[in-house]
DNA sequence: GTCTATAGACGGATAGAC
DNA sequence: GTCTATCCGTCTATAGAC
């Protein structure tokens, strides 16, 4: 896939991207990004400086994106639903879907995300909650008024419940495969509402 | 940690299972594993034959364990509390709080297992599906009795759903950061109570 | 901005002495 | 079983021509 509209710098993100879905990050040479992305070896340090760097550019092209579209769809929820689980959980995990969803690279976005949380190192890890850490707190802070007579402790371990679940089914790690006759789109699709149903039941279990 | 009354051998797992956990496989190198297990850096070739071979044993060890305790759980469950929810999802989750708390490093493993699930390539996924695989699928088997009307698609689904937050829960990726109070044994026991009961609702929700 | 060439470090694996 | 020494490949990063 050489994508020869795009500008050098673009087509290094794009293949480094999906490389980092297929193998992680550590195991994903630049060699093997700049082969893909079919432009040469000293590009990538001209243009990210570093491998660690060009690890950090992937994320937040993607990221920042898929954070401010899930601020917005819960700011939507509330101001439509007032009081409604179901369209804040909706707002939460639509967007992954959506991302999951997008022509150019996004699905392989899905597992990169999964793979951080599992892959980063401390440094990975302080980048992502320093830069993203508002947006479950956001959530948190809506569900609160939904679920009446739930603790904060159970409606954090909820919220981690559901991320968790969210990362897993997006990256296609368990079980289900997806049948031949049904499309990705619609593959995910239907895993994005089952995954609403089933946590909407969840946050709304008796307190433990 | 040196562990002198271990073989060399477990040195080298016991190694192994903390730098797994803590920087993932790829980025954990031979000479990383034999420092810290303060053998001679042939040792690895020497007992295990290669750095793949070394990781596939480091899941067998404890993965052998954790998968019989799960059968053993559900079949418990199952003639005890025939048609019960509950009891199933506890015969999956507990054996994993299990290995959490274990004393000798067990606690690394349940990082280990969410690494691989995300970094796994072919060889590592296979491994484990081939060795491993039959258990979720006699915990489908079992379920189907439990929650009449629910179809196979959204069954399998939500068994995905809780495989991803008891993995992200127990590995500790999510929001909820232990409080100074409460010790790590007992919280993890709450993260196994909250997730039981948020699944069997979750189960219990109508299909979608 | 894009290339070639290479420096310099580190990786897994093995040979062979003890 | 354990050691030293080493082979050989790959890696990131950079210097310097164009």
């Amino acid at each position: 896939m050489t994508l020869p509209h795009f500008s050098t710098k673009d087509r290094i993100l794009y293949a480094a991207e999906e490389l980092f879905a297929q193998q992680g990050f550590a195991s994903t040479s630049l060699r093997q990004v700049t082969s893909r992305a079919d432009v040469n070896i000293a590009a990538v340090n001209y243009h990210f400086g570093s491998k660690e760097n060009l690890v950090n550019e992937v994320f937040r092209r993607r990221m920042d994106d898929m954070s401010r579209e899930r601020l917005a769809a819960l700011q939507r929820a509330v101001e439509a639903h007032p009081g409604q689980l179901e369209p804040i959980l909706a707002a939460f995990v639509e967007p992954a879907l959506a991302m999951a969803q997008d022509r150019h690279g996004g699905g392989a976005f899905i597992r990169v995300i999964a793979r951080a949380y599992a892959e980063s190192n401390d440094s990975l890890r302080k980048f992502l909650s320093d830069q993203y850490g508002h947006v479950p707190r956001e959530f948190a802070k809506a569900l609160v008024g939904c679920v009446p007579g739930l603790g904060k402790e159970d409606l954090y371990w909820r919220l981690d419940f559901l991320s968790g679940a969210l990362t897993y089914a997006m990256a296609d790690f368990g079980l289900i495969k997806r049948p031949a006759g049904v499309s990705e789109a619609n593959h995910r699709q239907r895993a994005a509402k089952a995954l609403i149903r089933f946590a909407a039941a969840g946050f709304q279990a008796d307190a433990s």
